[in-house]
RNA sequence: GGGCGGGUAGCGAAGUGGUCAACCGCGGCAGACUGUAAAUCUGCUCUCUCCGAGUUCGGGGGUUCGAAUCCCUCCCCGCCCA
């Protein structure tokens, strides 16, 4: 899921999404409710009429806002009851509650909703993830009930339990027996290693169901999608594809590149030969060079589709291989070309 | 010919006797980014380098313990007067 955070994909419109074959976007409950606000949205027909997307859209529920937020001093307060935050925008109060972050969801009216949950840093004591966890839990049984008449909205519970493997057996039990229509794990990629994150994922993965989508929530790298698809994640969204490539780094299947380095300057190949996207297509790296140096708008553009085009075509021979049995053997021959630094 | 102003690292621009290898901006080089407070942020950018050392502030000369900063002289640029 590429991620749309204030009802855009940031420098692509709905259309370039669809011919990059984007099957579902997500959109952010925290940055919403800020502004417009929920009402101005539903007011506006929902999110999908609003943003011209009529594919699925997943909103997030604003827990992992109130963590990146917490992550700076005292701006957040958490108890049992729910989140009492300052705006980043303005510095203004808000409280939202388990049951207050559902209602603004069904407003925006998205066709996945996640549960409201902690996300503790990764540094967090065991006393403190276990703390997070129990209110996470105590949160979802409280989303669930105030979603609970609706058709139309598929609810998702999330896993917590920060990097310990009984609290995420706990936690992805408890979720699990929510019986909700799909299950996510959260609290990943904040800052532990990659090790501990792929040991958490298997950790949590035998206990949530197979005939269900599970979900990673904020992950990921190319690396990082083939080792969780690998322990049997189904779903992802993450920022890199769009945010690095404002930022001038894309990906290819030799790995991450610059196209502000001076190598490129000159070079008349793509970002990626026989990469069939319409950026590659159609300009060089040389080109791309300068626009991104020069700060072009159209550079982001183009940058953001080769990017989203690249992470996507990956789930897609992933989804292939795996159909023919050859994922292990992609999935190995993929990484020794991607990690190998040339 | 006369008067005034000015020449500082790739560019612009501070500094106007010691704490100056010299603020800052731009440019250049490299890096970071994982449920987007992010078209953002970080580091390096005279030379050799590990601590450190060596050459710099238009050229040359001088004053001084010590000069980018003061004096002399030459060169160059801008404006004004003839």
């Amino acid at each position: 899921m590429p991620v749309g955070t204030r009802a855009t994909v940031k420098a692509i419109s709905p259309e370039e999404l669809k011919e990059l074959n984007t099957e579902i976007i997500l959109a952010n409950t925290y940055h919403l409710m800020l502004r417009p606000g929920e009402k101005t949205v539903e007011k506006m027909g929902g999110l999908h009429k609003w943003m011209n997307w009529d594919r699925p859209i997943l909103t997030d529920s604003g827990g992992f806002q109130v963590f990146s937020l917490n992550q700076k001093e005292g701006l957040v307060k958490i108890d049992e009851k729910g989140v009492e935050f300052r705006s980043h925008l303005d510095g203004s109060r808000h409280y939202v509650t388990p049951e207050k972050a559902i209602k603004i969801q069904q407003k925006l009216g998205a066709d996945i909703i996640m549960a409201f949950d902690e996300c503790a840093p990764a540094k967090s004591s065991k006393e403190y993830f276990t703390q997070a966890m129990r209110r996470t839990h105590n949160w979802l049984t409280k989303c669930k009930k105030t979603n609970s008449k609706s058709k139309t909205q598929a609810l998702f519970g999330i896993v917590q339990g920060g990097t310990y493997k009984d609290l995420r057996i706990e936690s992805a039990k408890f979720v699990a027996e929510q019986n909700l229509p799909g299950n996510a794990i959260g609290g990943l990629a904040v800052g532990e290693s990659k090790k501990k994150m792929y040991e958490m994922i298997e950790t949590v993965i035998p206990h949530l169901p197979e005939e269900k989508p599970r979900y990673l929530m904020g992950v990921g790298t190319p690396d990082d999608l083939l080792e969780a698809v690998d322990r049997g994640v189904d779903m992802f969204d993450c920022v890199l594809p769009t945010r690095i490539a404002r930022h001038g780094t894309f990906w290819t299947n030799k790995g991450t590149h610059h196209i502000k380095n001076q190598k490129f300057k000159n070079s008349k190949n793509p970002l990626q030969k026989n990469c069939d996207c319409y950026t590659c297509k159609n300009y060089t790296s040389s080109y791309l060079h300068h626009l991104i140096k020069e700060n072009e708008i159209f550079g982001h553009r183009l940058m953001t589709i080769h990017n989203i085009h690249f992470l996507l075509n990956l789930m897609h021979k992933i989804r292939e291989t795996i159909d023919k049995g050859t994922f292990p053997t992609f999935k190995k021959s993929f990484l020794s070309k991607y990690k190998k630094k040339q």
